[in-house]
DNA sequence: ATGGTCGCTAAGCGA
C-alpha cells in the first residue's frame, strides 16, 4: 500500500488570537496533520469548530490557562492519545497521536520544551535547571521507543553552529549554550533518532524557524534560531521526501515569532 | 552594553 503523509508542526503562540492564520494555513498548505505549541489556550475554550470544519475531524487537545498548551489536529482518526507530565509540574507541554500510515501505526510526538529563562546557569536559575531535567527526561524516555515516531516541536534549542544567526554571539544565550545543544544531541541520539530537517538543508547553510518580535525588521536583520524541529525513527527518516519552513508565514497579518515547518513522508 | 516586543490576564510573568 503507498500513502503519504504531510506534518506541520507551529508554534502558535496564542491559538486564539491567531485562529485566522491557522486556516490559512491549514487551507494553503492542506497537512495531513498540524502541532500546535503555546496554544495557550484551557482545553474548553479550543476553537474546535472552525478548525473541524476545515477537514481537521480529529483534535486533540492538552492545555492550560495562560501558559503552554499542544495540540493536534488531523484528518486521520487517532489509534490512540497519550499526555505525559514531563518534571511531574502539571506543565502541558507534551502530546503523543498514533495514526495509520499505511497500514502500520505511526506515533506523531508534539513537545513545547522549556525556554529556560535568561540566565544559562542550573544552580541560579530554575527555570535553565527545569529546560535541562525536561530533556534528559525525554532522553530517558527516547531509549525505549518502539514504535515508529516522528517526533515534532518547539524544542527551544538550536543545536547547530548554522542553526542560529551568531554561533559566537550567541554561545552564552540560552537556546544556543553548548550545555543545552550536547543535552539535545543526546536526547535524539538516546532515541536513535534523524534530524529530518537537516537532512533537506546542508549542515553549512543557515536554517531558522524563529526570529525575535523585538528586531525592528525581522526579515531584513534576520537574527533567526532554529528552535522548532522534526525529528524521526530511521525507517521514516528514509521516507521523507520534503521539507520547508514556511518563512512567509513569520509575515503574515499578526503573525506568531515562530514560521511553521513542514515535511512529507511517502510511504 | 542595553533594550527592544509580544500574549496572557489583569501587574507582572514568561518568552
Amino acid at each position: 500500500m503507498t500513502d503519504r503523509l504531510t506534518i506541520a508542526t507551529w508554534n502558535i503562540n496564542s491559538v486564539r488570537l491567531r485562529l485566522p492564520i491557522v486556516e490559512k494555513l491549514l487551507l494553503d498548505h492542506a497537512p495531513d496533520i498540524l502541532c500546535l505549541q503555546e496554544t495557550k489556550c484551557p482545553n474548553g475554550n479550543f476553537p474546535l469548530g472552525p478548525l473541524r470544519k476545515l477537514g481537521y475531524e480529529h483534535i486533540a487537545v492538552h492545555g492550560q490557562k495562560g501558559y503552554h498548551g499542544v495540540a493536534t489536529l488531523s484528518r486521520r482518526p487517532f489509534l490512540s492519545e497519550e499526555r505525559i507530565d514531563y518534571c511531574g509540574k502539571g506543565d502541558s507541554r507534551h502530546l503523543t497521536v498514533e495514526v495509520d500510515v499505511a497500514g502500520s501505526r505511526v506515533a506523531v510526538q508534539n513537545f513545547y520544551v522549556p525556554a529556560g529563562g535568561d540566565e544559562p546557569d542550573p544552580e541560579v536559575n530554575d527555570k535553565f535547571a527545569h529546560k535541562l531535567a525536561f530533556l534528559d527526561e525525554m532522553g530517558d524516555r527516547f531509549a525505549s521507543l518502539t514504535t515508529p515516531t516522528v517526533v515534532v516541536g518547539d524544542l527551544n534549542v538550536a543545536p547547530y553552529e548554522h542553526d542560529v544567526w551568531s554561533h559566537k554571539k550567541l554561545l552564552k544565550v540560552v537556546s544556543h549554550t553548548p550545555v543545552e545543544c550536547d543535552r539535545l544531541e543526546a536526547v535524539r541520539a538516546a532515541g536513535g533518532l534523524v534530524d529530518v530537517m537537516r537532512r533537506f538543508v546542508p549542515m553549512e547553510d543557515k536554517l531558522y524557524t524563529w526570529w525575535s518580535y523585538r528586531a525592528k525588521d525581522w526579515s531584513a536583520a534576520d537574527k533567526g534560531r532554529r528552535l522548532d524541529h522534526v525529528w524521526t525513527t530511521p525507517d521514516l527518516a528514509g521516507q521523507a521526501t520534503r521539507m520547508e519552513v514556511l518563512r512567509a508565514a513569520r509575515g503574515w497579518e499578526k503573525p506568531s515569532d515562530h514560521a511553521p515547518v513542514i515535511a512529507r513522508f511517502e510511504a
